[in-house]
DNA sequence: ATCCAAGTGTTAACTGGTTGACATGTCCGA
DNA sequence: TCGGACATGTCAACCAGTTAACACTTGGAT
């Protein structure tokens, strides 16, 4: 009983990632994982590796590793921090910011057109939201483990 | 606001597999993608390699490279098909059997005391999967990309 | 009976994550 | 001022997934 619940909440979001992520493909020519990176970096820029790394909750590592690729496709540009030679200062291009904005608005249109399917009648997204922060606000509050 | 939806739900997820691990990994000594592997395995014994692969929902060539670091562990075992040649057939130890159930209670229990929290009064854990099945539903009906 | 399509599992090369070690840079306190 | 603690990014080694190619088995159609 309970477990399923777990299981339902991983099938949705896989099925939700998936959905999105042959969107972005297809119309956009990023993954989704992609996407991701340049809103949430396009969000807190400029910004250096580190900070990045902690907005989107991955390691610092694996930021860094990503970022060459982003650069050379020509989606994020790098620069030094003139206060801080070690620090990398990261930003988003005017093509990765046209496609995040263009993108962006393509996923929230096909995600609030979920809501208005007949069978989502009685499905408040909003009231959905706040069920599930407040679960998180609860396991967070329990800590690692009980 | 619709986005964040998506990504309260990717919070969600990562907050409970996190603390779901680490009771695993202190109390038991498997991480929760072994757990999952033996728990599904389990519930579909004797099978092979495809069927397995299907039910996690990855693919054939990841169950085949697990597979034999869990049976030096001493949780499942391999066996010929005597019908089918090329047929590796899996089955959970006892040993294994006997972690998922004690393993299982031990996250249901976990799970179920999370809904009892004051902070989850006007909380239904059946109605909350029931909305989360609308959704797979929908997304599923709608095809990949709308 | 034979042959070919489909099924089955493994491997190689790749992706993208982790941790731990490391070199280097910054900055504060003695 | 200078010495050590901390910050910052990168690297190596590893883990676990993917797809594509492969080898082998099975079984049915001709």
């Amino acid at each position: 009983m309970s477990d399923k619940l777990t299981f339902t909440l991983h099938e949705l979001v896989q099925v939700l990632d998936q959905s999105a992520d042959s969107l972005l493909t297809s119309k956009y020519g990023v993954t989704g994982s992609q996407f991701v990176f340049l809103a949430t970096l396009e969000d807190v820029e400029p910004t250096d590796v580190t900070t990045l790394a902690e907005c989107l909750g991955v390691s610092k590592a694996a930021v860094s590793k990503r970022v060459p690729s982003l650069a050379d496709a020509g989606w994020i540009t790098t620069a030094d921090d003139p206060h801080h030679k070690r620090r990398v200062v990261l930003t988003v291009t005017q093509r990765g910011r046209d496609l995040v904005e263009r993108a962006g608005r393509d996923l929230d249109a096909q995600f609030t057109a979920l809501f208005q399917h007949p069978a989502a009648a009685g499905l408040d997204p909003r009231l959905l939201k706040d069920q599930l922060n407040t679960l998180i606000s609860i396991l967070r509050q329990n800590g690692p483990l009980s």
